[in-house]
DNA sequence: TTGTAGGCGTTATCAC
DNA sequence: GTGATAACGCCTACAA
């Protein structure tokens, strides 16, 4: 059944290097020989063996995407866009959550252990997020996502989210007009969250603002909580002037939906603007004001750097810092064109 | 720096063989030298090569997931549940998409060449895909989704479109009490709108209807236009009795926002309803009624077929039929409780 | 219980 | 331009 190199040899009547010669570097060899093997790799249907070949490459042309979860549109962009540029490098794509189930077997793991991959990229959303201690002795090229572990020693990829969110944050309290903004984030120990609540916090303070005691919420990024929180607080939270900033799209589409339940007017009695910039965020009545997050283009990077690193592991760590963009939409009351 | 076998066995004292026990039947070595192996083992960090491993074993024990496309929820769904059931088999999972990019380099193109993998899950939702042709003289085992090519050859798993569309429909006439019921699909050549807009035919005739010439659109898939198409006929579509049937959700919201937007009450002026049940369905005002169509659960039973024909290449094919689920929500117009 | 030796299928290094 | 032959790192009879 397995149809080897020798046996195209046999078959060709070369010697087993003529063919290998044919299949990696045709030029240095013979039309008529070439043509002959060409035949017999044909006729026998051969194809190289992807170990010893790696064996002697010590390459797989294989790297991995390592992201907290595989659920919802912020992750399935990123690896969208990974995908897409590993298969433009020649390289195929491993994904794997380091969430669910038993950690001890994710991904991550079972690369440090024994591993096929030229590469991982991976994705710490998380500060108490276990991968960062697989990644302490990790011999594979690495690049990290979304966080810095210790930015000397490896490549990362980063979103600028204090960018983004003072951005988001001066826009409603200059262009908007807003005297009152609600926070409803992530988890507490998300460090996304915590980067929008740290500019959330700084750009009140620049306007002589600052959180009431009941302005910060900390939810899990999910439309039906962010719901049924909306239910028991918008109509407090409603006034002029006053606005929520919602960590993510989904939040922000559900306290929207909330308020458009209990009567309210968006963005007239209330605003609500978001982050990311998914689908949610165009397919919410009234579209949302949202920063866009560019995640394909995170994915994009993240390959493109840890492939620059595989071919050449001498070189200087880099980071590229990712810039999010206002979109300014419906639901804040403005219709002010910043970006 | 790699540091083999023959390292370990030389710090240990033992050969290579002993070495190999160690890692693999560990019983079979006695304790004492076991544990010198072990702390060597340690010492040096040594991992074995996963290369000469599978050279040797003839598997890498990573197995492909090839999809049209990447993008979206349905699809990461299908990630999501084919990723966690590949891990509990001890698997790890490549993705990649058969659409985007040059054809000739995607990842099953990469594969029938020369492969690490063990196998491959394809989905094929295309009537024109190219995939298929790929398919033929495969060598690696295989299982196919969502689509048979040809029954015989091959494991597969696909959904009952029929009787998701059969149950949705015969609640719309039925229970719902419409009377003109406008289809919207996606392309023409896509399979699931195929099956979908037969059964919808078929039980239009099974109450004495049939679709008028204006009643069936094939779109995209996409919100945006079927926003705009709702846009569009909302109100010439408007009346008792009357429903639009989206091929799925994102196109059944825009519907909705657009009937919305156009002053039209929904379900009071016009029932819509998707398919699929995604995220989107429940973030839509009024929640859409659509039919719940398991898409985790068939990358799950993808990942489980193709694990066992890996393990049992001469086991007979076996097709796993997945049943979708009529899900009542507001959208229709009714709250009968149908399964 | 342990060691020796052969082979897995390639590619690379030499001769010729 | 082509052919032996030695790695590559591991596993597994088989022998001791």
């Amino acid at each position: 059944m397995p149809v080897s190199i020798a046996d195209v040899a046999k078959l060709a009547r070369v010697s087993i290097s003529t063919v290998s010669r044919v299949i990696n570097r045709r030029n240095v060899v013979n039309s008529a020989t070439r043509a002959r093997v060409e035949t017999a790799i044909k006729k026998l249907g051969y194809q190289p063996n992807a170990f010893a070949r790696g064996l002697m490459l010590r390459k797989s042309e294989i790297v991995g995407l390592v992201l907290p979860d595989l659920h919802g549109e912020f992750y399935s962009e990123i690896i969208r866009g990974a995908s897409t540029r590993a298969r433009e490098l020649g390289y195929n794509l491993v994904v794997s959550s380091s969430r669910d189930g038993d950690e001890s077997h994710s991904l991550l793991y079972a690369i440090r252990q024994r591993s096929l991959l030229d590469g991982v990229a991976v994705m710490v959303s998380e500060l108490t997020d276990r991968v960062q201690e697989v990644l302490v002795d990790f011999r594979l090229p690495f690049v990290v996502l979304d966080r810095e572990i210790d930015s000397t020693r490896h490549d990362s990829v980063v979103i600028d989210q204090r960018h983004g969110a003072l951005a988001m944050m001066r826009h409603l309290l200059h262009d908007c007009g807003a005297r009152r903004v609600i926070f409803v984030g992530g988890l507490e120990t998300n460090v996304d969250t915590i980067a929008r609540l740290a500019a959330y916090r700084d750009v009140l303070a620049e306007f002589g603002l600052h959180a009431g005691p009941n302005d910060v919420y900390h939810l899990d990024y999910q439309y039906e909580t962010a719901y049924a929180l909306g239910l028991r607080h918008v109509r407090e939270w409603a006034g002029a002037g006053h606005c929520v900033f919602a960590a993510n799209d989904e939040m922000a589409s559900g306290i929207v939906d909330a308020a458009t339940a209990a009567g309210l007017a968006v963005p007239r009695d209330l605003g609500v603007v978001g982050f990311d910039d998914t689908r949610v965020a165009r397919m919410t009545r009234p579209p949302l004001t949202t920063v866009r997050v560019p995640m394909a283009l995170m994915g994009v990077n993240a390959i493109e750097l840890l492939c620059q690193r595989i071919a050449d592991p001498q070189r200087a760590t880099t980071r590229i810092t990712l810039r999010p963009e206002l979109v300014v939409r419906e639901s804040c009351g403005s219709r002010a064109r910043i970006s």
